[in-house]
RNA sequence: GGAGGAUUCGCCUAGUGGCCGAUGGCGCCGGUCUUGAAAACCGGUAUGGGGAAACUCAUCGUGGGUUCGAAUCCCACAUCCUCCGCCA
C-alpha cells in the first residue's frame, strides 16, 4: 500500500507512476474519492459518538425525570451511532480496497515493458562450447537429476536431485548460507506453509493468486518464496533499526503452480513446481532502502562469481515490475544449451509499500513510530544448476566442479559421468 | 481427537456494567542530590485516525451480540499452557 500522504500531497506522481507501468490512473482518482470519503465519514462518526459518551456520563449521575428524558435521547443517539459506525467501516473498507489496487510508486526504472530492461553489465567470459549439452541430459549422465521419476511420482515439473546433484544443490546452498552469515545475515529456517494473512501481508494474493497452491482443509498456503514468511515475521512490531537494517538469509523449499505456462520451459529443471532458495531479506529505514538494494545486488554477484558463471544484470523495466517494487535489479546468467541469458537471481527495494500492509514500523529519531522498508534478492537456488552443469562442462561429458563448491562434493574438481 | 485454564499499555500485574485509556511494580527517559556513579526522591513514558492547535475519536487477543453505556455480560474464532488419547 503506497502512503496516502503522499498522494493527497502529489497526486500526480502516483498518476505519472501508474502510467510508468502501464497501469491504470483512474485507480488513483478512485483512491482519492475513498479517501476524502473515509475521512469524513469517520468524522460523522465521531462527532454522534462523542456525544453519546458525553450524555452516558450524564445519565449516570442523574435520576428521575431528567433521566428518563436522558434515557431517551441516547436511545436515539445509539441508533445514529450505529449507522454512522457502519458507515464509517464501510467507508474504511471500501478506501482499503482502492488502496491496495494501486502499485508502488516507480523509483528510477526504465520505462517500458518486459523487453525494455536495461543492460547494466555483462560479467565473466562466456564459455566456447561446441555442441553444448543442455543441463538435463549432462544431469542424467551424472545421475544428479531425474525428471522422468519426477513426473512418476509426482507429475510434470517435478524431479529428484540424486547423488552429485543433490550434493551440488546442498552445497550451493549452504554456499549461499555462509556468505550471508559472513555478511552479518541472520540465517533462518522458514515455515512454508502460512495463514492467508502472511500471504495477504506480502502482497501474493494479487494478481500472483493462481501460481499459489493452497490446502483448503487447512486454510494455509504454500509459500512460492521464503520472501513471504520473512516478511510477516516481523509483522505489527516496532523494530530498533537505529544500528541499521535488519538483515536475514532465509532457507526454504519454495512452491508454485506455474498455471498459465503450459508448455513453456517443460524440460529439465527451469520452470519447476518444487524448488530450494536461499533468500535476502532487509528491513531498514526508507532513507536507507536504495543503499540496501544495491548491497544485496552485490551479495548476488559475489555468489554468482563463487560458482564461477558468467552473468549480466539487468535494470528492469517499469511495466515489469511486481506491484510492490519500486526497482527491481535481476541477474541472469548465461545458458550455452540455449545461447542467451536466464534469470537466476531477483531483487526488489519494496519501500515501505509492503512493511505498510504489514504494519512493520521502527522509532525515528525523536522516537516516533514509521513505516519501514523491505527489501529482498535471491542468493541461491535450484535454478543454479543449470548454469553450473552448461557452464562448466567438458567435452568428455564431465563437469568441472567450481572451487567454491569442491569441499562440498568431497573435494571432487570434477564430476565423471556415470557408466 | 477429548477435558480444563489463560490472553490487559516493552515485561509482570490491578480491574465483574458508568467515576476506566485503564492500577501498581519493573524497565526506560529526564531532573534533584553526588567529584563521578549507585541508592533515594520527583516527573515522564502504548498505538492509530482526524485537526494548524486546543483537543477529539478508536483500540484491554480477533470478530459479532446484549445494553442508553462493555476491559467487565453472552456467542464464535485465534493463539498459548496443562492433562488424557493417538502418532513419532
Amino acid at each position: 500500500m503506497i502512503d496516502l500522504r503522499l498522494l493527497r500531497e502529489d497526486p500526480d506522481l502516483i498518476r505519472a507512476s501508474q502510467r510508468l507501468r502501464g497501469e491504470s490512473t483512474e485507480l488513483v482518482d478512485g483512491l482519492l474519492s475513498a479517501d476524502e470519503e473515509r475521512r469524513a465519514a469517520t468524522q460523522r462518526f465521531e462527532a454522534v459518538r462523542a456525544e453519546q459518551k458525553s450524555i452516558g456520563k450524564e445519565v449516570a449521575k442523574a435520576s428521575g425525570d431528567e433521566r428518563a428524558a436522558l434515557l431517551a435521547r441516547t436511545k436515539e443517539l445509539a441508533l445514529e451511532v450505529k449507522a454512522a459506525e457502519a458507515a464509517a467501516s464501510e467507508a474504511e473498507q471500501t478506501l482499503r480496497k482502492a488502496h491496495l489496487a494501486v502499485s508502488n510508486v516507480v523509483e528510477g526504472a526504465p520505462p517500458g515493458g518486459e523487453d525494455d530492461f536495461v543492460v547494466l553489465r555483462e560479467v565473466g567470459d562466456i564459455p566456447r562450447i561446441e555442441a553444448p549439452k543442455d543441463h538435463l541430459e549432462i544431469g542424467e549422465a551424472l545421475r544428479a537429476i531425474d525428471t522422468e521419476r519426477g513426473a512418476k511420482v509426482s507429475g510434470s515439473r517435478f524431479y529428484f536431485l540424486t547423488g552429485v546433484g543433490a550434493l551440488l544443490q546442498l552445497g550451493m546452498l549452504q554456499l549461499a548460507i555462509q556468505q550471508a552469515v559472513e555478511h552479518g545475515f541472520t540465517p533462518s529456517i522458514t515455515p512454508t506453509l502460512v495463514r492467508p494473512e502472511s500471504m495477504e501481508g506480502t502482497g501474493f494474493l494479487g494478481a500472483h493468486a493462481s501460481e499459489i497452491y493452497r490446502l483448503e482443509a487447512d486454510d494455509l498456503y504454500l509459500v512460492g518464496t521464503s520472501e513471504v514468511a520473512l516478511a510477516a515475521y516481523h509483522s505489527n512490531e516496532i523494530l530498533d533499526l537505529s544500528s541499521g537494517p535488519s538483515r536475514f538469509a532465509g532457507w526454504s523449499t519454495c512452491y508454485r503452480r506455474e498455471a498459465g505456462s503450459h508448455g513453456k520451459d517443460v524440460r529439465g529443471i527451469l520452470r519447476v513446481h518444487q524448488f530450494d532458495k536461499v533468500e535476502m531479506f532487509s528491513f531498514c529505514k526508507p532513507e536507507d532502502a536504495a543503499e540496501e538494494h544495491l548491497r544485496l545486488l552485490a551479495m548476488e554477484e559475489e555468489m554468482l562469481a563463487k560458482v564461477e558463471i558468467p552473468y549480466r544484470v539487468i535494470d528492469v523495466a517499469a511495466g515489469d515490475l511486481g506491484s510492490s517494487a519500486v526497482r527491481k535489479f535481476d541477474c541472469e546468467a548465461w545458458v550455452p544449451s540455449q545461447s542467451r541469458y536466464r534469470e537466476v537471481t531477483s531483487t526488489s527495494n519494496c519501500t515501505t509499500f509492503q512493511a505498510r500492509r504489514l504494519n512493520i514500523r521502527y522509532r525515528d529519531e525523536n522516537g516516533k513510530p514509521q513505516t519501514a522498508a523491505t527489501l529482498n534478492g535471491t542468493l541461491a537456488t535450484t535454478r543454479w544448476l543449470i548454469p553450473i552443469l552448461e557452464n562448466h562442462q567438458q567435452p568428455d561429458g564431465s563437469v568441472r566442479v567450481p572451487k567454491a563448491l569442491q569441499p562440498f562434493l568431497g573435494g571432487r574438481e570434477v564430476l565423471e559421468p556415470a557408466k
